[in-house]
DNA sequence: TTTATCACTATACTTTTGTATAGTATAGAT
DNA sequence: ATCTATACTATACAAAAGTATAGTGATAAA
């Protein structure tokens, strides 16, 4: 069962394709959306563990991008009532898939990296 | 012979895999790139084509991400004294290879619709 | 009572990214 | 001499993304 065609394949890149990358974009593209991501992965899934994790990051920039990946399906946010409060962020099962896109964009990156230093 | 392993197999992210990932990014990331790198791919290669075929498009926008593009490996800029001068630009070998990449984009985000719509 | 922790929010600001609009240099055609 | 085409550049501006710094409210520990 073929679930899509290459867009090396297609004539003109179809509405849907286009969607979707974008869709894939905004979970990866930014400042910190991937830092955040990696913490999480990592075993990082509290507010204050990912904040000491990624020392750089200001509370604002934090708490706007959970706040996206949560609405974009990558993460959830879940509250346990102890006190204090706890909240742990996780990854979703889609979420955790976005790990095949990265592995791509590694396998690109480091291919491109060495072709360009042999031309040059 | 393995050329990398997958970063869910490893337990903490190499800087090398972060500066491929950034390389990517840097290549497909921004409002022009994709746009510009498709209208090529799909056979507009002058300047001037490039601009109608994306309407929107301002051309210090499009000089300024040509040359990035350029600068970054993915086209090249051919120069062909004819008069009036005609200008190239062409996908490089391994600029062409970033079609993988975008066809698992293409695959994630798919799949991460249908996951988000399933669950809502 | 003061201090500390957790998980943030608020406000003001700077930097980066993208837009709008006009202009340039070279050359050929009319 | 004027008009057109190609492939851009220059300047000023607006919008988006990110930074800096301080503060909040609930609770618990010293």
């Amino acid at each position: 069962m073929i679930e899509f065609e290459s867009i090396s394949e297609v004539k003109k890149c179809p509405k849907q394709y286009v969607l979707a990358i974008n869709d894939t974009l905004n979970v990866i593209s930014g400042k910190w959306k991937l830092p955040i991501l990696a913490s999480i992965l990592y075993g990082n899934h509290r507010y204050k563990d990912i904040q000491s994790n990624i020392e750089k990051i200001t509370p604002r920039m934090l708490s706007k991008e959970l706040k996206e990946l949560e609405l974009n399906g990558v993460i959830t946010r879940n509250v346990y009532d102890s006190t204090p409060v706890r909240i742990e962020y996780r990854m979703t099962e889609s979420g955790e898939k976005i790990l095949s896109v990265l592995d791509v964009m590694i396998e690109w990156g480091l291919a491109h990296r060495k072709a360009t230093l042999e031309n040059s």
